[in-house]
Formats: structure tokens, sequence, C-alpha cells
DNA sequence: GTTTTATATAAGAAAATATTTATATATAAT
DNA sequence: ATTATATATAAATATTTTCTTATATAAAAC
């Protein structure tokens, strides 16, 4: 059925973008800081001599795939931007050959 | 000491690189194909619908990441490049936001 | 003898990522 | 008032990755 590959390749997708993100010095740092002791972007930034643009990027990156998530929001002026603390996400990833043929392979029941 | 941060910075590089060759469909594709069955490259590329460039391209980015492996070796005639069987290494990557910041945060205890 | 099987690599084009610079806004500290 | 803290995004550039095309070689099948 039709609706069994599109979730197939959902799952296929997800991988492949949850291993474009984590496949990076700069955001595996961020993690690793993070995994030390939550803090701000503008925090992070600084700790690992990133320019906070990049270091706004790269976590932005790791928030859509859901590998990092804000757990504080202080509130500042109206209209300005609140500020946030972010944590790593309580993810756990295992890549073994047969875990990516189960994800991967071409499924020979649906022909 | 010196010699432990080298160490430690190989194992950031070797992760890095790893995760990035297995940041790819393709490359995916070609581990769950060849842990369903080991086979030749120009099989590989012709069940995927690849160039064999490309194939080969991307198999080599595998065997260099001692992800795939040739476990078989047919001779052919001589000065002709042997016809090789490839099949997906034993590997088992365990990824967690601490095991990142095993390997990725700084060591204090250094300084 | 033409197609298919099989290897390997180089060069260049195309696409995707990564990075910097610039912009805007506003509080708190010195 | 200037610097440091803090957010966010756009535009342009730079770098890396991906992919095609071309080249070379040769056995085996049809």
């Amino acid at each position: 059925m039709a609706w069994r590959c599109v979730l197939s390749e959902d799952r296929r997708e997800k991988l492949v973008k949850t291993l474009k993100a984590l496949a990076n010095p700069i955001r595996l740092s961020m993690i690793a800081s993070l995994a030390e002791k939550p803090k701000h972007a503008y925090a992070l930034a600084k700790e690992l001599g990133l320019s906070y643009p990049l270091a706004h990027l790269h976590l932005k990156g790791l928030r859509k795939m859901e590998l990092v998530q804000e757990i504080e929001e202080e509130r500042r002026a109206k209209g300005l931007p609140t500020v946030k603390t972010y944590a790593p996400a309580q993810f756990k990833l295992v890549l073994t050959p047969e875990s990516i043929r189960d994800i991967f392979a071409e499924k020979k029941e649906d022909e």
C-alpha cells in the first residue's frame, strides 16, 4: 500500500537529516557543551569562539531535528525576543548495518 | 599532556567523518543492500540505478571509513583489476548527548 | 562484432553547506 | 556614551559535496 511506502520514505529522510545535523564538528561541540551545562545561544557562541549568526544557524538546525530543545524562556521588554536556555534532547541513535537495512532496504512484500 | 589532546582530536575527527559517510541516502542504501546480500560494485550500481563512477565514489567513501569491507577477491587476467565482493563491516554506532559530550567536551583536567 | 559485465580514475559542472558581513533592536553594566 | 549582553535574519561569498561525462582496459556472452 502507498501509505506504507510513504512512512518508510519518511523514516529514511528523517534518518538522513538527523545524521546530517550530527555530521558537523560545530554542532557536535554544541551538543557536548549543552550536555555539560544548558546555556543561551549567545553564551554558547562565545564559549565555542563563533560569531553569533553562525552559532544561531547551527543551533537552528539542531532544534529543527529535535536534537536540542529550549528548556527555559525569560521575558524581556515587550517586542523584544525572549532569552532562551537550550539543552540537548534525550535522544539515542543506534546504527548497525541491520538497523540501516531495516529502514533502507526495499520492501519486497509490498510489490 | 599533548598526546591526550591529539588522541581526543582523532576521536572527534573520526566520529565526524563516520557521520558524514553515513549522512547520505545513497550510501545508506548501499549498506542496506550489502547487508541483505554482499555483491560487486557493478551489481550494486545497477540495483540502485546509479552510474558506475558514482557508485564507485560512494563505495570508496564507505570503505575509507571501514563501514564496508571487501570480503572476496577473484583474479581475472594479468594487469586487470580483480573482481571484488563487498559487505558491510560489523559496526555499531551509539549516539547520545552523553556519548558526544565524552568525545567532544573540553577536557578540564588537562588544563 | 556488439552488448553486457567488470574495474578505475580524472576533470568539470552543479548543488548543497557553511561562513561572514551587515542589519535591526534593546537591556544592563561600566 | 560606550561596551557587553542578548535576540533574529538576509544577503553575499566561500567551501565542500555530489554527480556527470569522459577516458582506459578487457573478459564473457550473444
